[in-house]
DNA sequence: TATGAATGAGTCTTCATTCAT
DNA sequence: CATGAATGAAGACTCATTCAT
């Protein structure tokens, strides 16, 4: 629904832009931050800014240009992930039953957060320049979640007192590996949660 | 207690050595795992060598003499604190009654994994340096957290089905910061969860 | 007066070209060498071309086509300003009494000193771009010197031994800082040198 | 008369310093010094740090751990070149009659001032790190000077009533370099004004 | 054995210059 | 013709590691 409005985003805003993007620099854009996933997931967020500009096939003028600091690449490459996560919500809430929906999406999240490992380090710094993304992706994903809540709630199908942050949470917490279990029971976890939901189901 | 556990040690250790350690030498070591907490606390795993050594007071010869590989001190440190943390379950076992002293090491224990949070990047970075670690303290976690589950068990206070591994994960996981609530929850859920344990009491 | 001068320019001029310079080439022309005076002023002539492309607002591709070295644009800079220097002594001699013109004009002449310090740098540095420069400012100022000078001396108000290539260097070294005598201190000694010079009109 | 104590300079102070200084590091002082010197002559204070390194035959981390920002090394240069010249002068005075002394130690500040041409620059750049060197070399030729026409004075060979500080501005500016007359110039006038002391001798 | 001086590979970053738009 | 995006060479700087003292 917004996923394509959010796919060619810039570095820095969201929404029109009012001057034109020139084609070449939007494919240098586009490639860096392809490039940057790639490689933070590989080598984590410290990883060589060079290793970044090769992978995107770029020159390393072009990175600094359109990231001046390495933490402008991490936040563009970070909303780029939630934006897309969170878009996915309506898209399976069109294409599937309330309560598939909310399971399925709930996978997402948790792909999301196995995927952001990385990341979650620069985001607890303290660095300034990520300050305000926990606001961000707190806004985008409870919206995400409140609507698959609802719609299963209104389909009798889930109890209703649940909030999303809450859920959120809790799916995040489990989502991280430990050395007492790793992502893989995440999954399993997830379903559980859901189940639970549906159980409460009259109980509301 | 901890002898069997320390006998795997590489270079640096605290169990008998068959060779004595000369005095000197031993300040040098506890000086480096002291101050190696503390920058890695402070500044991540990846902080200079040389903050270390002069943390600790000591050269920089000296803390390559003891530990050849950065490896090498961040799996002391680990040890280390993963010893301290389980080793405090027997004495507080032995000062509070059973119940007590269960939630009282959940709290420690949510204290050993914020506190943790630094190293655990290195320890999924597929560095075999660190392959045998999650092992290490899921034998010692697990130990810990058996005695007190047995010992509240049968002192009829909480339920029996629940296995440490699974409450380890959990808490585990609870621990972890999220952009939809911050450790400071931890402690409540952790304390919800014995509650749990608790009201189930009955029913085993 | 300055045409024979300006004859030897290269990519650029004021001087009469055969081919007519069209009106938007000579908005960028003047912008340049404006905006490249006050950035090599205040950032020396090392300072990032793109700074000047900036001030002058220009593209970096119109500044490459008008000066492709930089050397270019410094002589261009340089040129203007001795230009401008030389060409103020006929205007002054036209409006004052013969010395009172004369001493007007050395100020002028302290006053190019100390703005092209930044440029003298790479006078001296050996580039054979700049090879030309010193021989066409001596030509230019001791022809503007010599004729206030000779109005001067012919008013009997001065005497007529001095050599005007002796005056200018004397005056530019004195326009020199020095950490024994600031800049300041110039006008007062070059005010000096003119009353010296008036001292000695009966002994010539 | 402070010559060999200053001889040895580190790199940042002057005076008795309480910790020995291993050989190795002198000696990679010396040479990183004598390299500056060296490089800075030839490129100018702007030269890659890594031509000095190289010139001085040690590493690069050699020469950032004596010197941290490349001012550091500049008023390292700086200050050596002023005690040498400034030391000049007591030598001078035992070896050579009072006027002699005098002549060859101006013509030395001559060379000073030609030698550190490049330094200039720096020194009127506006950076903090340059604010002390200007007292420092006034105080230092100010007083080197002074020594040297006390004893002229009072040999009666010269007249007494020249400040210091006037004659090396005017040397200083004289020995600039100008289109108008080059540096070899400076010597002369140098020698001039010599005379033109000797002459005044009686008038005192 | 402890110390810290020296080394230099690896990164970041800037900026002159080219060239697609 | 003008623009400014892309490029990459060049230089600064850090820091792990070795080794003389």
């Amino acid at each position: 629904m917004v996923s394509e409005a959010a796919a060619g985003e810039g570095a820095t805003t969201e929404g029109g832009l009012n001057r034109p993007v020139r084609p070449d620099a939007q494919r240098s854009l586009d490639a860096l931050l392809q490039a940057a996933k790639t490689v933070f997931a590989a080598s984590g967020v410290d990883a060589p800014v060079r290793e970044i500009a090769e992978e995107a096939g770029v020159g390393l003028g072009t990175l600094y240009r359109h990231f001046p600091q390495r933490s402008d690449l991490i936040v563009a490459v970070f909303r780029r992930e939630v934006d897309a996560c969170a878009d996915a919500a309506p898209v399976l809430a069109a294409a599937h039953p309330p309560v598939e929906a909310l399971a399925l999406w709930l996978q997402r999240f948790v792909d999301f957060i196995a995927a952001k490992r990385g990341l979650s380090a620069a985001l607890h710094s303290g660095d300034a320049a990520y300050a305000a993304l926990p606001a961000y992706f707190d806004a985008r994903f409870r919206a995400a979640l409140q609507g698959l809540l609802d719609a299963a709630a209104q389909a009798g199908e889930i109890r209703a007192d649940v909030a999303p942050g809450e859920l959120l949470h809790a799916v995040a917490g489990l989502s991280h590996p430990s050395p007492f279990g790793e992502t893989a029971q995440a999954r399993r976890m997830v379903a559980l949660l859901v189940d639970g939901l549906r159980f409460g189901a009259g109980a509301d």
